[in-house]
RNA sequence: UCCCCGAUAGCUCAAUCGGCAGAGCGGGUGGCUGUUAACCACUAGGUUGUAGGUUCGAGUCCUACUCGGGGAGCCA
C-alpha cells in the first residue's frame, strides 16, 4: 500500500492508497460518513460507506473527534463536486490517537483566543498557507543571494551593546555581566563583507520597544545583504531584483496558498521592474499634493507611509532622507551633507516599509564624529571603527523584514500571523 | 509610554429604562445513503474578569485593579 500525501493524489487516480493525517471535519448522512482528512499537504474528503468498511471502522467514522490522528486506506476517485477534484472512497479507517475536545471550532473565534492556541491554530488552512508562503519567500531570498555568490554569514544573537543606540534592547544575564539580544546583524555583516566581499545575514532580530501595532513584533527575522565596493544605486537595483524574485516565487509556488488567503494576485503581478525611485524631498511634495500636512525633516509616520505607498501601484524606493532621522552609520550625500545615502522600500497597498538600508559611512573620521554626535559609547564600537582603519572601502547593504514582506504578499492585516510563534509585547505564550 | 474599546456557558455573542441570564457553534443522545462551516429533534452546560461602592434590587451605574483587542509613537 502506497502512502501518499493529499497534494499528490491526482497521480493515483483509481488506485488504492494510504493517507495519514488528522480529522479536519466530519459530516454524515444516513449510512454514509464524510471525513475530511488533513495531512499538512492539503485536505481531502474521505467517503465512508457502511457496506464498504468494517462495522468498527464505520462506528469510528461516526464519532471520531476532530483532530484525532488516523490512517485511511481507499481508492482515489475523480470527483467534480470536490474543490480538490478528487476524494477517497475509503475501505479502511484506523485510529492512531483519539483527540480530546478540540478548542478551535468551525465558527468564529477572537484573536486573543486563537493566539492563546497558536500551537493549534497553525493547523487551520489559512495559517497553514501563511507558513508555507513564508517558507517559499525566505527560501527564494536566500537562494537569490546564494546564486549571486553571496556568502551566508550568521551574526551573533548575543551582543555586548546596542548597534544603533536608539531602540531599547532585551537585556540578558551573561555570566557575571549583561548581554543584549541583537537588534540588527548589520554591523557584523559589514565586518563579514570586508572579509568575504558580498555576504548575506539571515537571522532573528529583537526589539524591546513597547510597540503595539500590526507591523511590530518583538522578535522578527531579517535578510541583510552587505556588499563591499558597492554604492547606493546598485544596492537599490539588487533590492529590486530580490523583491521581484520573491514575488515570482510566491506566485509560482504558492498559487493554492494565495487562493486560500483570498489574495488578489493582480496587484502582485504588477511588481515587475522598474520600481519607481523617488527622493525624500519628492515624497514630501507628493504628501503635500495629497493634502497631508508635513514638515521637511520629519520622519514618515504610518499615515504618511500609507499615503505614499498608495500613490504607486508597485513598491516604491524612497532615497536621500535627512541624515538627522537616520542611523549614525549612514554615509552622507557628498553634494549635500544634510542628506543620507539611505533607501527604504515601501510596499504598495498601504503596507509601508519592508526594506531599509543604504550606503555606509566609510571614513574613520566621519564615523567617529557621528558616534560622538549620537552620544554613543565609543569603546564597544572600536571593532567597527577598525573596519575603517584597515582598508576601508565604499560599501552598502539593506535589511528585508521577512514578516512585513510576507504580510504584504499574503495581503493580510497583521504581521503576527506570518510567523509560527509570534512574540509580541504582551505575548510570550505558547 | 499615550489614546480608544472590551471582559457574560468550552468558543462567538445577545440580554431594551437598573427588574426571572439567553442563542448559535462545540459536547452528549437519536435521525437521515452525497454532505460541503451539512441538516433535523432532544439534552447537559453559569461565582457575568477581580476588589470595593451606590441601590429594595447590579451583567447593566460609579471607583480601582488585572487581562485582552484596536491604534499611535519608534522601527523592519
Amino acid at each position: 500500500m502506497t502512502w501518499v500525501t493529499v497534494d499528490k493524489v491526482a497521480q493515483y487516480e483509481d488506485q488504492n492508497v494510504e493517507l495519514r493525517g488528522w480529522i479536519a471535519n466530519r459530516r454524515s448522512s444516513g449510512k454514509i460518513r464524510f471525513l475530511h482528512l488533513r495531512d499538512g499537504h492539503g485536505v481531502i474528503q474521505c467517503v465512508v460507506m457502511a457496506n464498504q468498511v468494517s462495522p468498527e471502522a464505520f462506528e469510528l467514522s461516526d464519532r471520531v473527534p476532530y483532530e484525532s490522528s488516523v490512517i485511511v486506506r481507499g481508492t482515489v476517485k475523480k470527483e467534480p463536486r470536490s474543490p480538490l477534484g478528487y476524494e477517497i472512497s475509503a475501505n479502511e479507517v484506523r485510529l492512531i490517537a483519539e483527540a480530546a475536545d478540540y478548542p478551535i471550532s468551525k465558527k468564529d473565534h477572537g484573536v486573543g483566543f486563537l493566539m492563546d492556541n497558536r500551537h493549534l491554530w497553525i493547523r487551520s488552512s489559512k495559517q497553514n498557507a501563511l507558513l508555507k508562503l513564508r517558507s517559499v519567500v525566505t527560501n527564494a531570498a536566500r537562494s537569490f543571494f546564494d546564486e549571486l555568490g553571496f556568502v551566508s554569514v550568521e551574526a551573533p544573537v548575543l551582543t555586548p551593546t546596542a548597534c544603533e543606540g536608539t531602540t531599547s534592547l532585551f537585556e540578558v544575564a551573561y555570566f557575571d555581566r549583561s548581554a543584549y539580544l541583537t537588534q540588527s546583524g548589520q554591523l557584523y555583516g559589514e565586518a563579514a563583507a570586508m572579509a568575504l566581499g558580498q555576504i548575506c545575514v539571515y537571522g532573528p532580530t529583537f526589539r524591546a520597544e513597547k510597540s503595539k501595532t500590526r507591523r511590530h513584533l518583538t522578535e522578527f527575522w531579517m535578510i541583510e545583504p552587505e556588499m563591499a565596493f558597492w554604492e547606493l544605486p546598485e544596492t537599490i537595483d539588487l533590492a529590486e531584483k530580490m523583491i521581484c524574485r520573491i514575488v515570482e516565487a510566491a506566485l509560482e509556488k504558492c498559487s493554492t496558498q494565495l487562493k486560500t488567503l483570498e489574495r488578489d494576485t493582480a496587484s502582485l503581478e504588477k511588481a515587475v521592474p522598474p520600481f519607481p525611485r523617488i527622493t525624500y524631498s519628492r515624497a514630501v511634495e507628493i504628501l503635500k499634493e495629497k493634502g497631508v500636512e508635513f514638515n521637511w525633516g520629519d520622519d514618515f509616520g504610518a499615515d504618511e507611509e500609507a499615503v505614499l505607498s498608495q500613490s504607486f501601484d508597485k513598491p516604491v524606493f524612497v532615497t536621500h532622507y535627512p541624515a538627522d532621522i537616520k542611523a549614525f552609520y549612514m554615509k552622507r550625500e557628498p553634494q549635500n551633507p544634510k542628506l543620507a545615502l539611505a533607501v527604504d522600500l515601501l510596499a504598495p497597498e498601504g503596507y509601508g516599509e519592508i526594506i531599509g538600508g543604504g550606503q555606509r559611512e566609510d571614513s574613520l573620521e566621519m564615523l567617529e564624529h557621528r558616534i560622538a554626535e549620537h552620544g554613543l559609547p565609543r569603546e564597544p564600537l572600536e571593532w567597527y571603527l577598525d573596519l575603517r582603519r584597515y582598508g576601508s572601502v565604499p560599501h552598502a547593504g539593506f535589511g528585508l523584514g521577512i514578516e512585513r514582506a510576507v504580510t504584504w504578499i499574503a495581503g493580510i492585516h497583521h504581521v503576527r500571523e506570518t510567523i509560527a510563534f509570534p512574540r509580541l509585547m504582551d505575548r510570550l505564550y505558547p
